[in-house]
DNA sequence: GGCGAATTTTGTGTATACATAAGCTCCCGT
DNA sequence: ACGGGAGCTTATGTATACACAAAATTCGCC
């Protein structure tokens, strides 16, 4: 693997994690020291962050950290309204009834599986994975899958305030169960409203679990 | 101004402009060498415009400058669509009607300029660039303008290759109005109606004058 | 003692030299 | 004659050295 790929990595890890805290100043003699490359990858690892909106650059002294304030949470779930109820009503028009119609099965077996094993909440979220990925497929847009891309990486951030409750856990999973089969009926307004619904019972709780910070 | 900075604006020139074709590689050394830069530089430039899109890594062998099918583009309005439509409804909501009102009656009186000057053409695209603008940032999201902004890229490559047809440019300037007129009168649905329509047109315009390629 | 300017220091911007990997070509073997 | 492998070539990946600009600190002057 490449230098820049591995600092690249390393970063977007650290900052997706909460390990460096928005602000921090990102500088690259000492952030190449720290991740044993030099300056020239890391400066590209650097542009790629910068790009993807998680570090901005500082006017000559370094990039810092992005910082993620409520108001840009209310934002961010504005736009993830916007695309992925598009991507919702697209793949019910164009997508496979068959793939969702396994997802939405497996979905809901999920909460049981929740209910006290750490192992199954690693399934969840390869289950929420999937069925991110096989809407991405099933839309056939580029552009809009690029857009949703790079939507994610904050999302992640996101979610990583939020306390992981099971009890939401359980409530997610029937939601995405919801939207899975609204695909799968090939009925793009009932994939739309599944997923706005799903957006805004999230937006909720994180900012209930969240409050003042 | 940096040498990276003038590296990556001439080689958007060139890209957006058809002065390099799409599937042309940009080899770091030549490219470096004719536009008087050295690699580093160079490399962050190529970097810049492949996360815009504009130009992908093919692996191992420099990078080459993107294309654009027809099916990118029936893509790309998708996009497009769903992106400002929901901009030109927040806008209705949370914009200065003043303000839109100001532009609404500005482009009405465009048409009358743009029947032979040439100098009108600039005048409609700068308002066209204003109303963009006002939208922008009339929203208040800065997620939704980024992901807004970095479509407008590849649409100015598209709009290169239509005629900049007299009757075209008119009733795009009447549409235009509407969709000002719309958002100042705080009409979401309205706007978001005009918005639908202006691009349909659009696109449509764009696939008659373009048939073949 | 405080304020301002100059200097030092630190960090980014750029260039170049070196390493490495991927392609291509040519030659050898089958 | 065709296929495969080895060597060469070329272009990218990486490191480092140098230049310049900005910021902080210190020294001098008021």
């Amino acid at each position: 693997m490449r230098a820049s790929d591995r600092a690249y990595s390393a970063l977007r890890e650290d900052i997706i994690e909460w390990r460096l805290r928005p602000g921090t100043v990102l500088a690259e003699v000492e952030q190449s020291e720290r991740l044993g490359v030099s300056r020239t990858p890391l400066r590209e690892a650097l542009s790629r962050l910068t790009a993807e909106g998680l570090t901005t650059a500082a006017g000559g002294r370094g990039v810092v950290v992005t910082d993620i304030s409520l108001e840009d949470i209310d934002e961010l779930f504005e736009l993830r309204e916007t695309l992925e109820c598009k991507a919702a009503a697209l793949a019910a028009e164009r997508g496979d009834p068959a793939v969702f119609e396994r997802l939405q099965k497996e979905l809901l077996e999920a909460p049981a599986l929740l209910t006290d094993h750490e192992a199954g909440l690693h399934n969840y979220y390869g289950l929420a994975a999937e069925l991110d990925a096989a809407i991405d497929a099933a839309i056939g847009n580029a552009y809009l899958a690029q857009a949703m891309r790079g939507l994610r990486v904050h999302l992640v951030r996101v979610r990583r305030l939020a306390a992981d409750d099971p009890s939401r856990l359980q409530a997610a999973a029937a939601e995405h169960a919801a939207i899975a089969e609204a695909i799968a009926s090939g009925n793009p307004a009932l994939a739309q409203a599944a997923t706005t619904v799903h957006l805004h019972r999230s937006l909720t709780h994180v900012k209930a679990t969240h409050p003042p910070h």
